[in-house]
DNA sequence: TTATTTGCAAATACTTTGCATGTGC
DNA sequence: GCACATGCAAAGTATTTGCAAATAA
């Protein structure tokens, strides 16, 4: 079993994570976390980043383009995203096919496509026991 | 006004991503393609991708990972995707977040996040005019 | 003390692009 | 014929990794 440390590395990514309005991508992150750990390495954004995914304190959020974006809100809440420039908008309160189009139109946006997803585990990965595996001690950020 | 031509390696790429069970990546389907169009490149591939993504032809689905699958199926469906290995599994039928989590249990996936999106135009995206640009003239692949 | 994390740089992975040549219409 | 598409190779991005030095507990 691993041992998390606590560093203001991760803390700062972290913190510039949960306050930016707009899911940044890591280096976007690395920009704003430079400001106050000015020899931090973009090496080091992306493991940390990695690892919060893990621990299930912020998850990914596959880009329109081929750059990963982050989201460090785990409130209930799903996304309108722009087609062309890529624009993320979170739209709070419950999930739902039915009343996201509605949604999406009051506030202005042209939907061309729903995406539902579910991400879990798969038969086979669960019976070779890959999440026991990840198992991870640490005392969680603030 | 662009003019769309009818090639053998669009129209294998096509037909191959439609066979294909499991969304495959550029690189997947450039193997496969090339058994029957052995000289045909992956820039190429690429290249094809992205103009049947533009004419509503098939779909991009983001990765998990680093890279872009593709779909082909454009009939309602959602999915059912491995945090661990990736795969895909398509559920046909209506796009309901209600049902979902059902189907996922009764397929045997333990499902642990949700993920809803509409992909679409946001106001200012609309006001440029980005959409009507990219008209394209094709005659439509069978 | 010691296992984890960092910074740096090099390596890898994926995708896009420039250009001469080929091809559909 | 000519605009569009291809093959090839080189370039561009995004992300990961090896390793010695630094650091949290």
């Amino acid at each position: 079993m691993k041992m998390r440390r606590h560093t203001r590395q991760r803390q700062v990514i972290l913190e510039e994570l949960r306050k930016a309005p707009n899911h940044p991508t890591a280096a976007e992150l690395f920009g704003l976390v430079k400001v106050q750990v000015p020899r931090i390495s973009l090496g080091t954004v992306y493991r940390n980043l990695e690892q919060l995914c893990e621990d299930g304190t912020i998850r990914k959020v596959p880009g329109t383009g081929n750059e990963t974006r982050y989201d460090g809100d785990l409130t209930e809440h799903w996304h309108l995203r722009c087609r062309e420039c890529g624009h993320i908008h979170d739209v709070h309160g419950p999930v739902s096919v039915e009343t996201a189009g509605k949604t999406g139109l009051r506030l202005g946006w042209v939907a061309l496509e729903q995406r539902l997803e579910l991400i879990g585990l798969c038969p086979d990965c669960q019976t070779s026991g890959v999440a026991a595996k990840s198992e991870i001690k640490q005392e969680p950020y603030s």
